[in-house]
DNA sequence: TCGAATTTGTGCGTATGTATC
DNA sequence: GGATACATACGCACAAATTCG
């Protein structure tokens, strides 16, 4: 006997099948999970397990109570990371939206005395505990939130400035680059590792995406012409709402 | 009564408590599934739950037929991807291994005259159907796998020249920059697309890694420096062995 | 306004497959 | 080849969210 497709793939492909020929336009609700089971002859939970794949796939979008929905095919946000977004006075976050034709904008929140974790610490090389500008971001394009942020800067570089809050005073909002320049730091270089891995449920909920979908988490950190660490943040980029794209000049 | 915790997150923080006191040492073997229940009053699935948690973090390891192991910190490679990296003779996988002191080695089947699917085509700005160069590498390190990639190469391009198999002729294994050089094509740059997603069963095997773990795909297209598009990969780098790191230039 | 019905989401158990020793 | 242990598939019960009368 040759091995057989289990039934759950059998359903998964047959929903992908029926998607696929229109029978459900994005947007559309499903049958339930019964009704489906019944058409199909195999158990509900059957139905359950073909679901949750397509879910965890993008084509399907659960919603609690409600039903199980085709997912609409949103046009992503394009999020470019080169050194040519560094320049220019305003926002790198606001260029990007500008180059989309989208309305930028962003929330935030600024604990100016922060102690240092361990792992913030050590990519700022400073010690642990030593005090912090912490500033927790929400990026939104045309008001939706699309992106996460966490910056942290050493308070002993800012302390006292004009630029000490990074989203206050007459500097507010012009990034990190633009924003060092002011107060003489020469930003040189910056260093991106991206990570994949799965969405928490805090993460989800601010973003409104589905539980435990894809999320590139980078850690960025800026570093001065001299080598030392001015900036270190956290980005959460959800993988479906946006697009991340590196330009890297070749030089010869 | 205040919510309490699931049965699953309570031995899950059993068990990782248990690793951290050091009680088992990374790539120690843990209990059966059945002993870990009994000894914890929890049925056996619930210990599977767990696990599977644990396994989907990295701090576990499951091993079929054998048992359930404690994850080794294996020591990640570092791929740089920045434009000093193109520079130099040799490859830019081999910069990499030599930065870290291992051996870089790679196996490649390379394809003369494949038909591009529609996708490619799109990237390399070619018509469906017209011929590439298509090679798929496996890249070592020390011997191990630790990334995946396949390549694109228009015919047209270089059909004809000592340059037509990436692996082949006078220059093989010397890089799509330098290879691309000694036909009169210059790279001005590149284009680099990460998406986190989950391994395929056929990647995971390749790569000796967990099924269903995190992946970075990076769709990579080089430019010449007329702006056409000389050559476009797919590249598999899995979290669990590699780390990516980006470093942009700012240039003011 | 409220509560009952519907639907998805979660937790957990059991049976079977399959790899390893 | 048998025993053991993990992996997979499937089923049931209940909770949570939503919808609607």
């Amino acid at each position: 006997m040759p091995e057989q497709q289990p039934p759950y793939l059998r359903i998964a492909d047959e929903l992908r099948r029926r998607i696929a020929e229109h029978e459900w336009e994005p947007g559309d609700r499903l049958p339930s999970r019964t009704q489906i089971g019944q058409e199909c002859g195999v158990g509900e939970n059957v139905v359950r397990r073909a679901q949750e794949l397509l879910i965890s796939q993008g084509v399907l979008e659960g919603r609690a109570g409600s039903g199980t929905y085709v997912a609409k095919p949103c046009q992503r946000v394009r999020v470019v990371r080169s050194s040519a977004r560094e320049q220019g006075g305003g926002s790198p976050f606001g260029a990007d939206m500008r180059a989309l034709g989208k309305q930028g904008d962003w929330e935030s929140r600024t604990e100016a005395k922060f102690p240092a974790p361990a792992e913030i610490a050590a990519r700022l090389g400073i010690a642990e505990g030593d005090l912090c500008v912490r500033t927790v971001y929400e990026f939104l394009a045309d008001g939706r939130p699309v992106q996460l942020s966490t910056s942290w800067e050493p308070y002993d570089l800012t302390g006292g400035t004009l630029v000490v809050l990074p989203e206050g005073g007459p500097h507010a909002g012009a990034g990190v680059v633009n924003r060092m320049a002011q107060i003489g730091v020469t930003v040189g270089h910056a260093v991106e590792q991206p990570e994949p891995r799965q969405a928490t449920a805090e993460e989800a909920s601010l973003l409104g995406i589905q539980k435990a979908s894809l999320v590139t988490h980078i850690q960025r950190t800026y570093y001065s012409d001299e080598g030392r660490p001015v900036e270190t943040a956290d980005i959460i980029v959800p993988a479906a709402l946006c697009e991340i794209v590196y330009e890297i000049p070749i030089n010869r």
